[in-house]
RNA sequence: GUGGUUGUAGCUCAGUUGGUUAGAGCAUCAGAUUGUGGUUCUGAGGGUCGGGGGUUCGAGACCCCUCAUCCACCCCA
């Protein structure tokens, strides 16, 4: 007998969660949808060489690689190294992220597409990384993206998006953080050492976790000056409102261009004038987010305070996506939900609702042939006004059948023994309170479950 | 890729300095109960102690290898 087990890093989501998944799923596609976001959905697999080399040396090394039918051995006899032996036997690759594909669909299909193009995917990736607490290999990602629009009006849009997906998950005290990759670029440009920014902002992003000692230390190591590190810590050490936060931003980039139209920008999405936020966003300029191709605003969600949990969304505007692909001078702006530590949030603060949980409304028990057909009526009286409504399929014993309702967690059992058939009624017990009323029969259907 | 943790029943875990037939709770099944679940009582089934090798009169325990697991780092969602 083989011992059943599921690979390393996935998961099986059973009936509960999976209704709650839905909940965040359905939720989120809802505020999609009302923003006038379209659906997307692009293969598991695409071709290996859409994706190498566009997530880093590092991206390409956690790529699962999907294996070429037939005969492998004499292609692979023929490399030299490992590097000719994955191109001689793989052709395709599973799903790594969903902004790529996207890039790809666009390119693919700009003759049709009406731009700017808004398209949101949810759908599992896949990444051989060494699984750890909320990493896995298989994880579902949620975008929202617009490219073809340098309008700062869909910045305003997304931060709506996440406001409004947040507070209709009632989840209370989320932090919409906002910064912009081009206040980064000045400060690097003030320093006077550009060819350092990927290192600077890499090191900046870790300042929650290693603290101001462990940023200078890094800086240090990563060829940076005294002098340098002041004036980033002088950066880091910004604070106030908003608008505090602007002018003090304004001072210290002012020799930079590029810092100021960041500040320009930052000051439009943020004082747009456009609408209100329920969670007003906040300017945190050590907000750097690890990928390098964004090029404007950078947002990042983190979960209240409350609870110990990261990061539980991001994303940003990024310029020529899909010129990998040979389609220039579209830029785009786009946002990312992290389903699984939603759900983690959601399951510590206790926030799914009561809908979310349940499935069957009634469970009919089954007593028999004749009782059984009499059931039946009622079934489909009940489901065709949207009742959740079955019947055990076995006539077993009855404290078998009760058992199983309480088991499945429905919270009402209807009953049709013999005294109800003659009585022409049926029985409703509630589980949940133990109470049991005799209904007639032909009321069943407007019954309050 | 680096460092560490833990592998014993379906699940969560006990198991003393190495010593007879490896235990508990939960879960499962049956009965108490021929029309009433969630509470209670009685009983039953269920383990090659992750795998392989070694030390020993004797190994679940000690040693080596290996596989799996979880956690941290790197990186990331």
């Amino acid at each position: 007998m083989i011992k059943p087990s599921i690979p390393k890093g996935t998961r099986d989501f059973g009936p509960v969660i999976v209704r709650k998944r839905n909940y965040i799923f359905n939720t989120i596609r809802q505020v999609f949808e009302l923003y006038g976001f379209q659906p997307l959905e692009t293969p598991a697999m695409e071709n290996l060489s859409t994706l190498t080399g566009k997530y880093g040396e590092e991206g390409d090394k956690l790529m699962f690689k999907v294996l070429d039918n037939g005969d492998i051995f004499e292609a692979a006899g023929k490399a030299a190294n490992n590097k000719e032996l994955v191109a001689a036997i793989s052709e395709k690759a599973l799903r790594y992220d969903l902004t790529i594909p996207f890039a790809r669909y666009v390119v693919m299909n700009q003759n049709d597409l009406a731009l700017p193009f808004k398209r949101y995917q949810m759908q599992p990736v896949w990444r051989a990384d060494k699984p750890q607490k909320g990493r896995y290999r298989e994880f579902y990602q949620c975008d929202a993206d617009v490219v073809g629009s340098n309008s700062l009006v869909n910045e305003v849009e997304l931060l709506l998006i996440y406001d409004a997906v947040f507070t209709n998950l009632g989840l209370a005290g989320v932090e919409l953080r906002v910064n912009n990759r081009k206040i980064l670029s000045g400060l690097a440009e003030v320093i006077g050492k550009q060819e350092l920014l990927t290192d600077i902002t890499i090191s900046i992003d870790k300042l929650d976790k290693i603290g101001a000692e462990g940023v200078r230390k890094e800086l240090s190591d990563r060829g940076l000056s005294d002098t340098d590190i002041n004036t980033i810590e002088k950066f880091l050490t910004i604070g106030g409102t908003n608008e505090e936060k602007l002018n003090q931003l304004a001072d210290l980039l002012q020799s930079s261009a590029t810092g100021l139209k960041g500040i320009e920008e930052l000051k439009f999405v943020l004082n747009s004038g456009l609408t209100a936020f329920n969670n007003e966003p906040i300017i945190d300029v050590t907000l750097a987010r690890g990928l390098n191709y964004y090029t404007g605003m950078i947002v990042e969600v983190k979960a209240p305070a409350t609870v110990k949990m990261g990061s539980i969304g991001g994303g940003g505007r990024y310029d020529d996506l899909t010129g990998l692909f040979g389609l220039k001078g579209i830029s785009g702006v786009g946002i990312s939900f992290g389903v699984d530590r939603i759900y983690d949030v959601l399951e510590e603060l206790n926030l799914f609702p009561e809908t979310a949980q349940q499935s069957t409304k009634v469970l009919f028990l089954n007593l028999g042939e004749a009782n059984a057909a009499a059931a039946f009526k009622h079934l489909q009286g009940l489901r065709a006004k949207g009742i959740a409504a079955e019947i055990y399929p076995d006539a077993s014993k009855m404290d078998k059948q009760m058992k199983y309702a309480n088991k499945r967690g429905i919270p009402f059992v209807a009953i049709i023994g013999e005294s109800e058939l003659s009585e022409n009624n049926v029985s409703i017990k509630n589980l949940a309170t133990g109470q049991q009323e005799k209904v007639a029969a032909d009321a069943v259907a407007h019954y309050n479950f």
